[in-house]
DNA sequence: GTTCTCACA
DNA sequence: TGTGAGAA
């Protein structure tokens, strides 16, 4: 049906996903996981955060968020954090590119 | 609301 | 592996 970008889809508002940072509250509500399980998966070095200029307090992007998701629903399918942490590293590399790939030329039609 | 540490299951 | 409680 659609062949062509003619406006711009609000599912596919990149720039407003990749100025979404939240708090570790705002995530563990979104993703469900509590947060001191965010922060004991950041103590294992399995996901990484950004700190808020002069505050202390954990900041999530997009990618963020979406690793703390895959990281959980591979537990939850019986994996380990090192093995989750493993696959999810490798999922975020293609997920990271071809989201900067559609975030800097979404009119490309592929 | 967030951070950290100590301790437990 | 994940959580509880206390303190700031």
């Amino acid at each position: 049906m659609d062949e062509k970008h003619k406006k711009e889809n609000p599912l596919m508002d990149f720039d407003l996903l990749k100025k979404l940072v939240v708090s570790i509250g705002d995530v563990s509500e979104i993703t469900g996981v509590p947060t001191r399980k965010i922060r004991y998966w950041e103590e294992k070095g399995i996901i990484k955060s950004e700190k808020e200029g002069e505050g202390t307090t954990r900041r999530y992007n997009y990618l963020n968020i979406k690793k703390i998701l895959l990281v959980q629903e591979l537990i939850e399918e019986g994996f380990t954090l090192d093995a989750a942490a493993k696959k999810v590293e490798k999922r975020m590399e293609n997920i990271s590119e071809v989201f900067r790939k559609l975030a800097d030329n979404p009119t490309s039609d592929e």
